[in-house]
DNA sequence: CGAATGACCAAGC
DNA sequence: GGCTTGGCCATTC
């Protein structure tokens, strides 16, 4: 995966992830609604499951505020909360997130 | 090219 | 608030 692909679709995703300021989160359908595809959240999603080290995948979150779970590694998600409590999100009591203050907003120029 | 997968989203109960 | 159903998109075999 390199060479042609890495012009992929899952690139683009990676270089929205990495312009998420810290203290905010951001949903897969608005990251896939930045690049042009709103009804591609999965697309973003399936990115994000080979997320690059240098890419804030604990700042991407889905719809409901909340942490998706791959099913397994439930580690992944426990250190994903940890993650951004440190970075100053806070969690509401059902462990979600609140989207209307915490979401990051696409500014294209500061 | 066709079928299967997946860290999704919106709507309904 | 939580679970289920249908739909959309991109990647992989």
């Amino acid at each position: 995966m390199k060479d042609a692909t890495s012009d992929s679709f899952f690139k683009q995703v990676y270089g929205l992830v990495r312009q998420i300021p810290p203290g905010k989160v951001a949903t897969y359908g608005q990251i896939a609604a930045l690049l042009g595809n709103p009804r591609g959240a999965r697309a973003v999603g399936w990115a994000m499951r080979a997320c690059p080290k240098d890419v804030p995948w604990h700042r991407v979150i889905n719809s409901q505020g909340r942490i998706s779970e791959r099913g397994r590694h439930p580690y992944d998600v426990d250190l994903q909360r940890a993650m951004l409590e440190a970075e100053g999100v806070a969690f509401e009591h059902s462990g979600r997130v609140d989207l209307s203050i915490y979401q990051w907003l696409a500014d294209k120029g500061d």
